[in-house]
RNA sequence: GUCCCCUUCGUCUAGCCCGGCCCAGGACACCGCCCUUUCACGGCGGCGACACCGGUUCAAAUCCGGUAGGGGACGCCA
């Protein structure tokens, strides 16, 4: 065990974005590789925003990743007290102050700074005031040092620096007595001795004004690792119009939680040539000096081909568990039918989500109402009675048992009457599954069972009657 | 606008720190061929990038400077 702590704070406003996965990933993973602690902590300091579905969604999506916390999830509400004590503690040394202004002017010096190309700051309006009206709402403010520079070693980026008088007296304190999201993480962080902050790309801004407010406070400044952005294909931030980007949205497209964690470590890490990771590789091999600085573009098409690659190699009795929620919602109840482990291999090499495996299997527990009729179409009627009766006929008595003796038994029907293999196995293909795409004859034959596969040949026969 | 960050095939990336092994390697996608009773899987091959301009050097994707482009932040959101 060693003494690195990192944490995942997301905010409950929403469900747990794949960005955010990531970010809780890395994090997940230096724990592990570290034998460190990995906590979770819930930011919801926007009482206005946060709702408990929002907390239960996210806790929700973590489990499915098999992301396993430490500590937590500790939720920030239930600091306030904390938090004003500190704010106290500020406002008593001189390194904080009560702040008049209103929303509105503020916001039009806003406005008025950006028009005449300076960087909208706080004026300081406050900073110096001496009365202290006690009927007026204010908040307060972090008195911010304006000499020198902030810089940090950030762990993925590098030295970065910002100038002191870059920085503004952030508010701490709203006028309603709650405390900020800069205070809280601060204030949080350093209370549950987080060694190591991983987070968004988008904070590296607020980095420099924490670092003050760690000063300020006297508390030990972390490591800090900021990790790139992911975005979608037009290079803007990804977001849902370019598509899902919640992670139980992914799940339910079918997608394997090991398929999206490969996914997301690949996305900005890298391992030499390395592409496939199991859990615990992602473990052995993570090194935070490998995540790259830029951010990069999320492709579905390489997520669509690892999870064809885990689906391909995962067991099949494991599959046909999560396989289970997607027939039923195509209405399928495959208690009676062929076993589901059995369907799930003829599948496994044909299917890139398990939508699509659910959407290939459908036929095993129900045979076909309809024929593709312009398949079927591409042979006379008369030979596809004769292959018909044929086929029925000499399963039924032959006696076959697997895939293997079956195919062969076709070839035999093939010798015997001199048809091509496409001419008999085209037309049985149709008169089982409906279709012309799908498993081998075989497999299928065997997976149905000979009873059933008669019986719906029989039907298919019936179809074709003269 | 101001500040911060980023820039290798369409995409994810290796290489960059410690210049030569790189006329740049792998993967996804795409194209072709092979395998094949369908659909897939698989195998083989192809296409395809060091943003640009200068400099340093015998030698630069790798070092230095500038330019351009992209992203992020600038909130009593997190």
């Amino acid at each position: 065990m060693s003494d690195l702590r990192v944490r995942f704070a997301p905010s409950p406003t929403g469900y747990l974005h794949v960005g955010g996965a990531r970010t809780a990933l890395f994090n997940w993973l230096l724990a592990r590789k570290l034998g460190g602690t990995f906590i979770l902590r819930i930011e919801d300091t926007d009482v206005e925003r946060s709702t408990q579905a929002s907390i239960d969604a996210i806790l929700q999506a973590m489990e499915w990743l098999g992301l396993n916390w430490d500590e937590g999830p500790f939720y920030q509400t239930e600091n306030f007290d904390l938090y004003r004590g500190y704010v106290q503690k500020l406002l008593e040394g001189g390194k904080a102050y009560k702040c008049y202004c209103t929303a509105e002017e503020l916001e039009a010096k806003r406005e008025q700074a950006m028009k005449e190309g300076r960087k909208p700051k706080y004026d300081g309006t406050c900073r110096e005031r001496d009365e202290q009206p006690a009927d007026r709402p204010f908040v307060v403010r972090f008195r911010a040092p304006q000499a020198g520079e902030v810089a940090f070693d950030d762990l993925i980026k590098g030295r970065i620096a910002f100038p002191a008088e870059e920085l503004d007296d952030l508010i701490i304190q709203r006028s309603d007595g709650t405390p900020t999201y800069n205070f809280c993480v601060v204030i949080d962080d350093a209370i549950m001795k987080i060694t190591t902050v991983i987070r968004g790309d988008d904070h590296v801004n607020n980095t420099p004004r924490q670092i003050q407010l760690y000063e300020a406070l006297g508390f030990p400044v972390p490591r800090f690792a900021h990790v790139p952005m992911i975005l979608g294909d037009d290079k803007a931030r990804l977001s849902k119009r370019h598509g899902a980007t919640s992670v139980m949205a992914y799940r339910d497209m079918g997608f394997l939680p090991e398929a999206l964690l490969n996914y997301l470590v690949r996305l900005g890490w890298s391992h030499g040539d390395d592409e496939i990771f199991s859990r615990e590789e992602m473990i052995q091999k993570f090194d935070i000096n490998n995540i790259g600085r830029s951010a990069s573009v999320f492709n579905t098409d390489k997520l669509l081909w690892l999870n064809a690659h885990y689906i391909k190699n995962g067991d099949p009795l494991r599959l046909a568990g999560l396989l289970a929620p997607h027939l039923a919602k195509r209405g399928i109840d495959p208690q009676g039918g062929p076993e589901m482990a059995a369907v799930v291999k003829t599948l496994q090499e044909r299917a890139q989500t398990l939508e699509e495996m659910a959407d290939r299997a459908v036929f095993f527990f129900k045979a076909p109402d309809s024929y593709d009729e312009a398949a079927l179409a591409k042979f006379d009627k008369e030979h596809l009675r004769a292959v018909f009766d044929a086929v029925a006929d000499k399963l039924a008595t032959a006696g076959v048992a697997t895939a293997a003796e079956i195919d062969a038994l076709f070839k035999e029907i093939c010798a015997d009457k001199g048809w091509k293999m496409g001419q008999v196995g085209q037309p049985v293909r149709i008169a089982l599954s409906g279709g012309t795409q799908a498993p081998g004859i075989g497999e299928i034959v065997v997976t149905l069972g000979i009873d059933e596969t008669v019986r719906r040949i029989a039907r298919a026969r019936g179809s074709v009657a003269a």
